[in-house]
DNA sequence: AATTAAATATACAGGTCTGTATATTATTTA
DNA sequence: TAAATAATATACAGACCTGTATATTTAATT
């Protein structure tokens, strides 16, 4: 991977979450790396392609983290999943955190038909999928129902905290997910 | 209220709901509503304001409503709490249900000093005020707490079902709020 | 040193956007 | 019927957007 590809990736990410998908135009992004559209469009074919590359890193960092964290955490199923919302936490309330990108992509593309607005409702359907692979190793009943909770719960805490930065949310979230993930282990 | 303004503001809902607020231009509401930019201008000093008051519209006819059906439901505080999302999922599955504006609005405007965030923030705040003196008035001691975390669940259920139509993620953010209120409540 | 590759600088075509200016047509009120 | 109000039709200025074309400069390789 070229270092100024990278560079473009990682300043494209934080000016979608700072200001918008739509409201950031290429000039801006390629004024803040520090290169030219020329570069840009060498390792791009388009914005929509430099958007769903902003996707899939963002997901691939954010699961990729939380998969080595759950798995050097504990080897019980049943801990793992109780310590979900901890590495949230600790993923959320990070200073660098930037909010979610496929919660804004979706918004922002609302077209169901749209490629963005696909990748996006993909990665929400794996992340609530990886969850419910931990319900059910944790041996629970009920695991579509309560991942799609939590899932939800994860959403809806993400979006209090790009609404509002620091209104330490994630930490009720934390305390609801809790009393639903021992409601159905028991 | 005229009756242009009036169709100038349905249709700019509809539309900033389908196809997102930046994608969606003036020339498009106009067209749509079979009017021209000369009215809209008339009526909307600028495309900012005409936001805010489709904003101000949004907020005011689920406020409204959710709360009409909760005074004529019941006296009780603690019935009205546990009757909350009956309601919720009552308005998110009508067939019209487009999604809550102040969830896409703050995605597409994230900077904390724009006026259309703020707004999108204080209605949020006031969603969640509104539950907690529910929550108080059932006899709660962590009103809080809980409000909090019923309208995470409350906003995670919209992202769900703005991110895939028709999930029914709405049925299980019910279940999940009524394991949170009744562990509440006693 | 000569050749190849990578990145830059700059300009621009074609499109869209907001907001306004000007003139015309309906509609209502006096 | 005359005057005042409301809405329309149309054009356009100025800004911004994506994507490309052309030429130049820097760096890497042989």
């Amino acid at each position: 991977m070229s270092l100024l590809k990278d560079k473009i990736l990682s300043v494209a990410t934080d000016l979608f979450q700072t200001r918008g998908i739509n409201s950031t135009g290429v000039d801006t992004i390629v004024a803040v790396a520090g290169t030219t559209k020329m570069t840009l469009y060498k390792y791009f074919n388009s914005k929509e392609d430099l958007i769903l590359e902003v996707l899939n890193k963002g997901h691939q960092d954010f699961q990729g983290w939380l998969n080595d964290k759950l798995s050097s955490s504990s080897k019980k199923p049943t801990e793992k999943l109780q310590k979900l919302f901890d590495f949230i936490e600790e993923w959320v309330t990070a200073p660098e955190f930037r909010g979610i990108v496929f919660i804004k992509a979706s918004a922002e593309f609302p077209n169901e038909e749209n490629p963005i607005h696909k990748l996006s409702s993909e990665q929400s359907r794996a992340f609530k999928q990886y969850i419910c692979e931990l319900a059910i190793q944790a041996g629970i009943k009920e695991a579509e129902a309560l991942s799609l909770q939590l899932s939800m719960l994860f959403e809806g805490a993400v979006q209090a905290e790009q609404m509002k930065r620091g209104s330490g949310a994630i930490k009720y979230a934390k305390k609801a997910a809790k009393i639903l993930i021992d409601g159905a282990l028991k």
